[in-house]
DNA sequence: GATGAATGAGATTTCATTCAT
DNA sequence: AATGAATGAAATCTCATTCAT
């Protein structure tokens, strides 16, 4: 997960052209497709020093996804934070909006994700993805659990079951939205902010029947 | 998607031996980390036969995932046609338990599917999750019109919206239900069932309600 | 040279198909590059056949080539007999002529004997080029010693090497209309019959004004 | 055409082993029938080494083509110029002369040159050859033009005609050397360079009436 | 600390040849 | 006589990793 000291001794410019070049090959091609011989190609620097910073391909992978993850995480808290005072479907909403936005502006960072989900090979992918669901799990957990303390909720709703559905829905649009991006070859996208914004409205409206309470 | 002559000529238990190893290599290792020499030395066949058989590695994958594919859809049109006269929530119901069983069979089958929906280089990915996709959404649209025909649903209900937000719920289910399955090693599942049906029971109540109309 | 009974067995048209099939592939791909693979295919007949007609691809190789030889000795017989009572300069430009019509007719067999020439793995190639050379020669000299006995040639020349500069001459010519025409895909040669023997009449010119007495 | 920094980054020593194995592999087996795995083996070096050097097979090839085909450039141009003011069948006395000591010290040259020639399959064959070509000719129509200019020419001679009949004759001289020397196994040829030279007499003897003005 | 040449295992693919049917 | 499935050696090429400079 740490990088040896001889990376982080490299100035932050440096630092952050290696991880970027990192983050575009193993989000292009996962773990075992990305080729180390690329990414020192790609950045001009020798193939001996990745392995002097990160001693392997998986220190240098783990030190990737972990730097990612924690951006989406601080990405998350600023959300939850920023939306504290308002209801429930409001927070989704926004949660998601939230999502959309850091898709455009992080492409690869998701499909970095799905590549962790997917692919078999990867170190230590149990506890990376045991994790992740937990932080997820907690986060929607909490959105719930204060709703439901401010009666937003139907009475004698299973949070663990709700949050799941939840999750899921939010995932899978977020999977919907990335594969979309992706395939339009990362543009053209402006013209769908309404579309999304559109989508989510709706999906939002379905969940607000199927969990909320009606007043 | 068709093997050569020289693959259909083979005794069918020895086409179902190659199939099935194929099948397990890919969808342990998805279709780049797949290699070919490990097929071989597994079935104790030689490398030259899988090259007489299918033409190139693409081949074979094309082979065995469209067979893969064939098996899904004949499990889902038995769902239906079984189900014909049920009140939309129950076919759901019964389409997910579907779902668990056929995972339970065909454990391999599953992540096959999951390799090719976020594996970025593999042939046709493109074509074979289009048509995917629209299979799948027929099949939910088809659900819900019969549904709203017999006055199943709220009015005024989206139907493209609505069978994206099942898919998406059912499909990550699904993807929960084998990331479990497989992480476990295969087994310790039996106890699982009754958890299973306890989980799809709540998730189509939820369905339920934010869909359907009240009585 | 000889092909196993199994061959001579086959009707003509058979035979025929195959040897078109192997002169094809032997003259476009030389000896070692050539594809037993590729000839059946193209012949849609068994790949086992071919070594039952011929032993093995040397086999098949060396009767294909002799017979392609034969093809061109006999044309040059003809030229010979047909001016016998012609003058040596006359009878040169007719064979060249009929060198350029050999080729339109039999593209491929030139260019196998190019690859013969020049693919060093070829086997039995010392034995083949020695007989050809021997052939060419002798085929020149016997012209030549014709030509001195009726005057026609320069007193005390070098009937070796004037039949080495004649054969170079004419080997050359015909190797650059060879390639021409190949690199050409085998068509729009029409146009080209004029520009043909308007070189052809060129070069017997330097030809009878190096070696020919003078009239 | 040129390789990566890496091999010229070798030592001088090293890049000349190279470089000779390959030329002795290409000029034996010509291109496609080379073996990469030959090569290493003979020179001790590891496989992957070649690649890294030239990134693949056609890339070797090329730099070791193009290599030869400058030294026998450098060779022409030396004749060229330490006979300026000679008349013009000494030149090409000496250029055969040339040819024939170039063809001793480096054997494989010319028949890698002859590969080229006759081996369809080579990369950018064409292109090589149109340069080839276009340099020999150049080559001898400069020498004919400095001797028409000197009135050692008969009148109103075709140059280009003249031109293709003194390459004919003198490529197809080098060609006889040089089978005949590899035949031989590159050696006991001492004792040819007399017979040698008497035939590049006799064969500019006959050029020389074929197309000289006669004083 | 940075470099990049060297390595060799392993990947896909082609092919002549054999042999049971 | 004809077939074509089976074979395995050998081809080109990629890649993570090591280590001397």
């Amino acid at each position: 997960m740490t990088p040896l000291k001889t990376f982080q001794n490299l100035s932050e410019p440096k630092q952050k052209r290696i991880t970027q070049a990192a983050v575009e090959e193993f989000s292009e091609k996962g773990f075992t497709g990305a080729s180390i011989n690329a990414i020192v190609k790609n950045l001009g620097i020798a193939k001996g020093s990745i392995f002097q910073y990160f001693g392997d391909k998986q220190g240098l992978f783990l030190f990737v996804f972990n730097q990612a993850m924690e951006m989406v995480k601080d990405y998350l808290r600023t959300v939850r934070d920023q939306t504290e005072d308002e209801e429930l479907f409001s927070r989704l909403e926004k949660t998601l909006l939230a999502g959309v936005h850091f898709l455009r502006e992080h492409p690869r960072l998701y499909t970095l994700y799905l590549k962790v989900l997917f692919e078999s090979q990867i170190p230590f992918r149990n506890k990376i993805l045991a994790s992740l669901r937990s932080y997820s799990h907690e986060y929607l957990y909490s959105l719930l659990e204060t709703a439901k303390d401010r009666g937003e909720l139907r009475e004698n709703i299973d949070l663990d079951k709700t949050s799941f559905v939840l999750d899921a829905i939010m995932d899978r649009f977020l999977q919907a939205q990335a594969i979309q991006y992706l395939d339009a070859g990362l543009g053209l996208y402006k013209t769908d902010e309404e579309n999304a914004r559109d989508w989510i409205a709706g999906i939002v409206d379905i969940m607000r029947i199927g969990i909320g309470c009606e007043k």
